[in-house]
DNA sequence: GATGAATGAGCTTTCATTCAT
DNA sequence: GATGAATGAAAGCTCATTCAT
């Protein structure tokens, strides 16, 4: 069998346990099962457990901003940008719904408890959005007065925080193409170029 | 006694200690030892570790709630009450950065490890900012094609990234001032029932 | 329960164990049981399973280096002093063969796995050896030309040796008096068949 | 194949890492690595990593008694036997410092961990020590009251004791030859300080 | 014969929880 | 009520051994 075959399998499998049990309370035994190997198999492949939700960090994130950057460089209006990012984000979130919550939840408390690493990746996702605001700027599409640290988390802060109603309890009420289409639209109005409403 | 001295020790130690490593690397004796008792005395104020996280959730949001609930009353313009939300907000996460990082962090993971857990406070908290959009909308001030689900996620979403950054590394590049007007005007903005740019 | 006397009884029954089945294949189970405490007991009285190991070395050695000294100041004469030196070890042996046969093989073994420990307790007790052999060349009673650091080797691997013999198959041919005598007399006036000096 | 080319190399491997890091710190995969082979190819050879260690003292023993037998053989004087073996182990303790290492410690422990495992080579080895004391016995040239399993063991102890140093720490103060003639003649003669037999 | 990926039993160690004092 | 020594279940990880290739 390919060596990355079980490495894939393995990390599949560290998504979906993650995701339904959170870090700590995955037993290596449990990812060990759900990838049909044995446990010292995990060992073969990966240094430890830590280094498994690196992996998927490391690894998966990486897939995605490539993804993002390659839909949102296929128009040039930053508006329309925007939508697709906020639209690319939630579909994800959607259709792999583990691997949302990893990041999502895990991601963000490895700090704690994995403190030499950095999360780069996840930086450098988010800064897609800044980078789009700032050639809204240039384009007197966007305010110049918004701060552009600011703008980027507000942003990116609503999308994530639809995509945890999402993970929590997948809603019918709202497609993923209205809940992207309101966020930027609160988003694009409120960030507008235009003279304050009097 | 339910506030008694112990208890608010214990309360305020987890918190601390639980803010810097983490529920599940927190140890019982470290927050024993912060909180100068014994490991044992906790187990005569909590039936266990979660019982103290609960405990947490449930107390010190049930202060906040009560605290925003009281400022917002206080206006009665649905704008200035958003505003008053942010601020408030963001002032809470610097003033009590520890709490704040437990709550943003441990409580949203809680659910999978504490299966049973419905965390309704929580639900509260967020409602208040969907009730000022209702407020709003009646009073045609937002516009009425917002979906309230999603405008008071978007809302919150957009202070809680502030929150993580403020919490991950605190920032003296923005104030709290300007960051809750910053985002109260992109949201107000956007969400205002003005006719739409052209 | 005085804290020294759980630490006594883990030591105590950690020699009993390392010496039925050496260091490697004694479990931390083995020794509890032995101990009649539990497994975690042990580990608030030791770091690890070395240190155990560790700590019997230093301790009892230690109360050995100081009977045998005490013993030895009694005599004056390099001969006896020898005497009582080799007779001293074979009772301990005999006595306390446990503890023996810790020392004698773990002990030795210990620097392949302990890497930055020095056993600095065994050097200080062989050469309680040496000192007595420049007393007597001092006195003019040994050859000059002995080599100190053979000779000292030389005696106390005599005597070590017979130990293995006791420890691995407890002789009741010889006693230990004669066994004593036997070593000392053939390194004082070695195995020659001649007329003993006068 | 008994003698093959694998079987040697693996032997040869395992004394080299046995030696290093001890019989249980050894992994398979250390012996593999050094032989250049694969982890499996072991077990096509050898039953298990006691069987490695028991062959190890088979097949080597065994030689080195045949080699000492031959070199004692040419030597008629029981003195000169005694010298020439205290020689021979030297040197080879000089010479295979690996080997030694290996049957100086893991054999004497190996009784603990492979209780069915008697080590009857050993005995052999040191058996041709107690066979020149006899002989020397009768031809009056030893003391008659010599305790046989005594002296031999003396001797041996002496010995052994000396290749520890050497083996822990290559000594170059005494050279091999001055150190089998200084335990030879201590020995021989004693450590008094008395006129050498004429 | 040779390989080395895969296995899984079994170990040390941690730490929430208990309970005698 | 308060203590903290003691408990023992539980889990991460190692590595001798196997076996399909």
């Amino acid at each position: 069998m390919r060596t990355s075959d079980k490495h894939q399998k393995i990390i599949q499998a560290a998504i979906k346990v993650f995701a339904t049990k959170g870090f700590f309370s995955a037993r290596i035994s449990d990812i060990a099962k759900e990838a049909k190997v044995a446990d010292g198999t995990i060992y073969l492949y990966f240094n430890n457990k830590y280094d498994i939700l690196i992996s998927i960090f490391e690894e998966e994130i990486g897939k995605i901003i490539l993804q993002v950057k390659l839909a949102i460089e296929e128009e040039d209006d930053p508006r329309r940008k925007l939508e697709i990012f906020a639209l690319h984000h939630l579909r994800l979130v959607d259709e792999k719904r583990d691997l949302a919550e990893v990041l999502q939840m895990e991601l963000r408390q490895s700090n704690k408890f994995m403190k030499e690493y950095r999360n780069t990746r996840f930086i450098e996702y988010v800064d897609i959005i800044s980078t789009i605001i700032h050639l809204g700027q240039e384009r007197n599409i966007f305010r110049k007065n918004l701060l552009p640290g600011v703008a980027k988390r507000a942003f990116f802060g609503a999308l994530d925080e639809m995509s945890r109603l999402w993970v929590l309890a997948p809603d019918p009420v709202y497609t993923i193409e209205e809940t992207a289409q309101q966020i930027s639209d609160i988003f694009l109005v409120g960030v507008s170029n235009l003279p304050a409403p009097a």
